[in-house]
DNA sequence: TAACGACATAGCAAAGTCGTTATGGAGCTC
DNA sequence: GAGCTCCATAACGACTTTGCTATGTCGTTA
């Protein structure tokens, strides 16, 4: 794939995203990183966003299963993924959660 | 304050009902039934909406396909259907259209 | 009454979703 | 290197979704 461009926002993929209970979710606890999570060591709650370890166990789900999650997430465009010294943090991708509002309103 | 009525929206059933190619698009045809569907001979395209006939030929699959799809979009709460002499006509419940952009701005 | 048209429901099969456990790679520490 | 943690993928089962055809109900019409 090329540079992220959110407008390019595929609308039913991010729809089926958010239409899960667990990824809403998720996507509520990543607006405030630093309050919902434990302290992290490796990353900056605000620049890099929350572990997926921290995810899985807020989740009470198993590790696979949180993991296949911010993978819907990714794939939606609506969370960003960096990888860092083994750990992988997620943090919402506002450009394209906005665009996503975008399109809603005029449904 | 407008019409801005505090329903008891179920965000997670209003997601998944609109989180469907297919009724995404019913919903989007209804924002102007006049203009999306034939003109009709019993109900008024405004007041009523457009009949299950119409909206069958429109998604082009069979006709208990189509009248499933609105089910799901009625028990949302997106849809209000009317039973008419035989007929039966849905239009947008647009109160609670207006509140599940409402909690989806929130995101 | 009989026939027809519009709609809903039942029943079935293919496909997708979402949970689990098992396994493997990558990076850190000793 | 050995061992550990974090994360992703594979493989499986249970459940849900979504298409179809067949059938039933209701209201109108001849």
């Amino acid at each position: 794939m090329g540079a992220a461009v959110e407008e390019s926002l595929d609308l039913e993929k991010a729809l089926k995203a958010i239409a899960s209970p667990r990824r809403l979710q998720i996507m509520q606890w990543l607006q405030d990183v630093a309050a919902n999570f434990p302290a992290q060591v490796h990353g900056d709650p605000v620049k890099h966003g929350a572990c997926n370890l921290f995810i899985t166990d807020k989740l009470e789900v198993s590790q696979p299963a949180a993991s296949r999650h911010m993978k819907v997430l990714v794939e939606a465009g609506l969370v960003v993924a960096t990888a860092r010294s083994g750990w992988v943090y997620y943090r919402r991708n506002e450009p394209a959660v906005d665009a996503l509002k975008h399109q809603l309103l005029a449904l």
